[in-house]
DNA sequence: GTGGTCTAGACCACC
DNA sequence: GTGGTCTAGACCACA
């Protein structure tokens, strides 16, 4: 995998997992990878993905049964959608908002990029 | 002034200049306040100032006249508009609309935050 | 049976003995139910199970008879009275008065809680 | 400094901050020593304190400022007591009161033991 | 096998 | 100087 320098790696993997989750792969209660593995398999050390696992543990993504492994929450999909959606309409869409008043960008506009940007899907 | 954590300082700073210039104050030509005197009005170290001075020369929003100070450049609030206007269209929209599109918000919700957003102004 | 992560699952289960042996369950010379019949019945892996009855064995608190299984000890009460007696005097106890003076409880305020956890039996 | 083998060292220090913090010690809004310097005062690896801060500062206890370094929350003191004084009521007392119920120990051999521990100091 | 903690040492951006 | 992240490698308790 290749990592941006922008962000914590720990941080661009658990991303991984939330978009991983909102599209609908790793139903709830599975078990996802062992540290080790998933070390092996991003090419990271296993103390990275141990801090991006407590992470997701933290955001009740996934918990833990001793000596077993980490799995899925049951309603992490709700979860993530509900933190994703709640960190954009109330921090990005302000932000995106008063940028557009700002720069004369009306809604109409936003409309034709927004077309432009599903046409080339 | 309240800084987050999530961004360098100086870059806030910058930004804070970008809007105020978008917003219309500082007229071309004039003359923005010393690097100690933003330092003492920002409360914060004239190494940073100093950087987000830099910053803003590098983009052509203010130019330097040795043993006078920094002055807002010809045609700042174009250039501003310019660099945002190109982030956005860039890197923030199509962002943007991916993230809607994994959280099944369309473009009818987006209007409505969108209305509901401008009548807070 | 539900476990905690806080604290090993072995000693959660001898925990578990304990209490119905103080409980007055489990007469002494009682036979346990076997390693594989508790391992079921937890759903935890036999080796946790193992670990847990060497654990009672050697507080006194079972004995083993080759190829029969193990059964209670005589005086297993007294000794489990014993070993939580002695734990509670000389460990926690000093670690509840500790706590207590630092964040400003009397003995008096103790007393209503006491109250208060008994009038819930 | 000395560590138990029972608990995470990082969580050893943090206690440590605790008990300082509820013990009068550290002013709001004080600094915190950097995160080598403690490093070296506690004879453990950097990495270790700063889990310790990172920790504190999940639970509101410190705060961070950029290139500054941590310094005490407003109303620390009030947090830490808060999060102690809860868990004591909520947790570990009515542990303790069944525990007595279990082992026959009434409430004025507690006042006893009370006695005992105070006459210790 | 599993996770969890720790050390040693490096590199980075930022103040 | 400050914190923050990462690697490499070790050791431990637990299932």
């Amino acid at each position: 995998m290749n990592f941006t320098n922008e962000k914590a790696i720990f941080l661009q993997i658990a991303d991984h997992f939330f978009d991983s989750i909102l599209a609908g792969k790793w139903p709830e209660g599975e078990r996802i990878p062992s540290v080790r593995e998933m070390a092996l398999a991003m090419e990271v050390n296993p103390n990275t993905i141990m801090r991006t696992y407590s992470y997701l543990q933290d955001n009740d993504v996934v918990f833990n049964r001793r000596g077993l492994g980490y799995f899925v929450s049951p309603s992490a999909k709700e979860r993530v959608k509900a933190i994703k959606r709640n960190n954009l309409i109330e921090n990005e869409l302000p932000k995106l908002f008063e940028a557009m008043r700002l720069l004369e960008i009306d809604f109409e506009e936003l409309r034709e990029l927004f077309s432009i940007h599903h046409s080339k899907l």
